[in-house]
DNA sequence: CCGGCTATTATTGTATACACACGTACAACG
DNA sequence: CGTTGTACGTGTGTATACAATAATAGCCGG
């Protein structure tokens, strides 16, 4: 939580604002509202029971955290991201990664090795049951997990918004994510774990940035076959 | 610019909310605006010339980026943030910056390099005159330089972010900014510029893993004696 | 049947109005 | 003299009203 003065606690503010923010990210991040149709602010006001203008005010946050985008006086639209741009997403996270896995191995908790044990069985579970959002969501809290173990929330928030909007672009493709991929993945996030946990930071790190680059040429390799990727 | 439909370029936004946002910006960024003194909304409006509705959206924006906070139903102010905090800037900056700095070194076009060089010149003309602004203002416009030059926007945008909080918080303890860590930095700068114009990423990388490092703990070693940090 | 023009509608962008909370000043009281 | 309660002002948080513009539907002519 961030403060004006200094870094002691304030109360949350229970605003419509957060809350709207809340709510229509997750709407979108469940994959709720369908690609390329318009966010419309009366109706989104409507559904969530307040006025335009707190749902303004949360638009105007997701929009610059890019998971929407405006046309001038057309409306607001979930991203559809460009194939670069994606790639991008996972060049950014491939620098930060390994940085943040090395980090974890020393600082992480055993309430943090936990909540990343918790992630990783429900990517695990996403994959069983072909959950592809259920899976993708757990990825992201397996990478929050790992920047929270890190000790840098800010790095941490930063993956994490990355890791969103590749989601976001994943989940308007869902049949090109296969099991294969999915379950590959998991298998280096308890990899990741494994050297997290015995305290191993060259290894965390080592394993980290061959996810981190095993990840972005998955999506380059499915990208180029893709049908209309 | 970030666009709904893949990544066709769409017209600008001539909102009044982008407006005041890069206004308002500045303004903190130049040290307009007292640290610990409101932000009143009804004052910004009439100073912009516009109504409450557009400078609220912006400044939840503001908020969202960390350089400003709320406390509820008493008002905005300018972050003020902890030794602890900024430190967490810095070590997150060490994670990326040598990632783009040996990018740059690959990717950097002949009017990027132009422009490093400005940047740092800009930086030299600040230590002479004292302009401490002027000198960290330089300072981000080098690193969101290499940024650029890296070819990654996403990871630009991280660091410039971080850097404007951190020379936010350094402003508002100007005096303890002395000359010495300024030409420092720029000597640095320098070197990083030097290694990227002769296409040595390595060095590159290396001279920015110093730099960032060095700058944390030229911070942290002025935080320590410092009277009131 | 189809293309172009106009009227209507829908939705954004902005302004204004209202309600509520917090701070302050001052008075009443012990 | 200190404490408490209350009235008032200031400013946020939210709702509503208005303006401007892009999409859409209807209409007419070819």
């Amino acid at each position: 939580m961030l403060t004006p003065i200094g870094n002691q606690p304030i109360e949350k503010t229970p605003t419509f604002r957060d809350a709207a923010y809340q709510a229509i990210k997750q709407a979108i991040l469940a994959g709720k509202i369908e690609p390329g149709q318009p966010l419309v602010e009366e109706r989104l006001a409507t559904m969530l029971q307040i006025s335009r203008t707190p749902v303004r005010e949360a638009l105007a946050i997701l929009e610059h955290e890019g998971l929407i985008a405006p046309i001038y006086r057309r409306g607001l639209f979930v991203c559809k991201l460009s194939r670069e741009q994606v790639i991008e997403l996972f060049t950014a996270n491939e620098a930060v990664e390994p940085f943040l896995a090395r980090r974890a191995a020393f600082y992480a908790t055993l309430e943090q090795l936990a909540a990343l044990d918790l992630a990783i069985a429900e990517g695990e579970a996403g994959v069983e049951s072909g959950d592809i959002a259920g899976f993708l969501r757990s990825g992201r809290l397996f990478h929050a997990g790992v920047g929270m173990a890190a000790d840098n929330p800010t790095l941490a928030q930063f993956v994490e918004r990355n890791e969103e909007r590749v989601d976001l672009f994943l989940m308007s493709y869902g049949k090109a994510v296969d099991a294969e991929m999915m379950s590959a993945s998991n298998r280096e996030h308890r990899a990741i774990y494994r050297a997290i946990v015995e305290r191993d930071p060259d290894a965390a790190a080592r394993l980290a940035t061959y996810h981190s680059q095993s990840s972005r040429e998955r999506f380059a390799a499915l990208a180029n076959d893709g049908s209309d990727l």
